[in-house]
DNA sequence: TAATCTTATGCAAACGTTTGCATAGATTAT
DNA sequence: ATAATCTATGCAAACGTTTGCATAAGATTA
């Protein structure tokens, strides 16, 4: 259909040289084998004739793709996208590809995507999907293949990691609050096997201890998933005990979203009678109502960070594993206030 | 560094079979080819040996990359996620790979990535980047790898695109605010390079026409961007006419959200003073304060149907050349209400 | 000037498939 | 029984590169 293309042949027998001289000159690596002379010829030839390398055969023979793969939970959540943005940019920039795939937080999925990324032979994989533990990532590790976690780490101690520094997050929050003259805070928490849910959590405790608040257990919910469902019914559940509660910290913002909506339902005023603080910063927190006090994750330098880590492995798979922890801001809106007498 | 992976040659052996048989007795359509006993003996060692199929060689051999490129302006703009979303979904299903390139409406940036696609020899592209009368599609058409436009249409008819029927939308719109007795209506325009902007334009001028409202030309303002900042420009000059402007009808939901900003700065409550209606319906829509009355483009479905239409033509180029456009819906939100006397 | 080293190029194999053609054996028809 | 047809398999070429090795100059040294 598509026009036979032009190859390295084409163009070697249009100059009057071996095709094997074109493939020196063209890259930039053997370009110095060749006389500057013929070099220039090939040069204005291929761009003559509109030479473009077949990256199969390329890939083929040298066993790279300039390919890698990125799988996420879903490219619809604005953090996840974020991060692809972050991720691309680098990438791009050094010539990659990338193949994106969504895995819906399903291990059959994930299991199939990393199934994909092996037969197109992927050069790296950027993880923004494991769990704590993650089975998964055992296998990538015996694979071979070099890869990165992003946002959320498996605790794996050999693997490079990038992530936010939840904890110090929490301690953030926490004191924000308690500088407002918030006791009953209540938590809401992430699914605890990822390990966002997990350390934000830790994040909560630790910044309930080191701002000397007791902490009351019954105020701490957890949440199957980071949706806006269940962040309303951890909302509910709480509301129900009846404790005079005067702050939620949430474990991301749009739990915090579905929390919006439970005290909307109870016509409590969200950051009069009650102060919200979700976790993430994602796009548009800043237009809810009322605008939300949350973390701000810088999720598009996750993305490139992982990628630049992922860029050093691919050159040379045995660099020591590190993980990174960006550290988060707290960005105060109207959605906290200061304890009403009531 | 990954060990050296198995080949088709290492079943053939292991089976004691050539090559060509094994690779036959994988094909689904060669399959028949070979004797039901050997195939069996074929896949049952495949699966032992952990045989990947070398998706280079194959593409090499076959001109065949089962990879399909995506254009668009920012996977961040949520709308554009969705459309990937759909694209994913359903690409991914007939063994595709997705490899999505952000533009950012430079035009440098579309044609540089024009050219990564042709060098990975995507199988086709479905492009969501384009202006009226863009000449990057004549060269697409030249070239002769398919393609598909998505939400955005050049207005070329050789083309297929599938996109959303923005001028049924603007009628909507319109007739809604008229039952609301709303007369003194604006209108913020998008770019009118982009078909989403110059079709919603045609849509709000008949919408008027159909509802027997005199045009005030003077309430017509263009945007060069669809960003919020353009938006909130285009509001504030419609605010400096003090023409009594009972509701604004605004290019898309980020531009709105801009209007938003600049009524929430002159004290104007959006929903009562003035009534807004945006185009999209963005994720979080809903969200906003007030929640937005917007139209509804299923951009999953966008995304989907392009892909649909995609997969047809790398089939059979020569499909006739068509578009679809999907119907939108009116989603009435607390942004319209009935125009108040003063 | 001969011997050695350097440099630029060509040669050919290899990467792992797919596929048209040839062939050997099995099946059917005469 | 022999010829004709069919079927399952093997053979080998091709896809377009890259790259180790060989080689023919040209440059350098003694």
């Amino acid at each position: 259909m598509a026009k036979s293309r032009v190859t390295l042949k084409d163009v070697a027998i249009k100059v009057g040289v071996h095709s094997s001289t074109v493939s020196r000159a063209l890259n930039p690596v053997t370009r110095n084998m060749v006389t500057e002379e013929i070099a220039q010829k090939i040069l204005s030839t291929v761009a003559k004739m509109g030479y473009k390398p077949n990256a199969f055969a390329q890939s083929l023979k040298t066993n790279r793709s300039y390919t890698v793969g990125v799988m996420v939970p879903d490219l619809t959540n604005p953090a996840f996208a974020l991060i692809i943005k972050g991720i691309d940019n680098m990438l791009e920039a050094h010539g990659y590809s990338v193949i994106v795939a969504n895995t819906y937080n399903l291990e059959e999925k994930q299991k199939s995507t990393l199934n994909k990324f092996r037969e197109r032979h992927v050069d790296g994989l950027i993880i923004a999907t494991a769990r704590r533990k993650e089975k998964l990532i055992e296998e990538c590790l015996k694979e071979g293949t070099p890869f990165v976690e992003a946002v959320r780490a498996s605790g794996n101690t050999e693997v490079c990691s990038v992530v936010s520094d939840e904890v110090i997050g929490g301690n953030m929050v926490i004191s924000h609050l308690a500088q407002l003259g918030h006791k009953k805070i209540a938590y809401i928490a992430g699914p605890q096997y990822f390990s966002t849910g997990f350390e934000r959590y830790q994040g909560f405790l630790q910044g309930m201890q080191h701002s000397g608040i007791d902490l009351d257990k019954d105020l701490v919910v957890f949440c199957d998933a980071f949706s806006e469902k269940e962040g309303r019914n951890a909302a509910s559940k709480l509301l129900a005990l009846d404790k005079e509660i005067t702050a939620i910290y949430v474990g991301n913002d749009i739990m915090a979203l579905g929390v919006y909506g439970e005290l909307e339902a109870h016509g409590i005023k969200c950051g009069q009678d009650i102060s919200i603080v979700g976790f993430d910063d994602m796009p548009f927190a800043d237009k809810f109502s009322p605008p939300l006090t949350t973390v701000h994750t810088p999720m598009i330098n996750v993305g490139t960070e992982a990628a630049r880590i992922l860029i050093d492995k691919v050159g040379n798979n045995k660099v020591p594993a590190r993980t990174i922890k960006l550290k988060p801001d707290l960005i105060v809106r109207a959605s906290t206030g200061p304890v009403t007498l009531g």
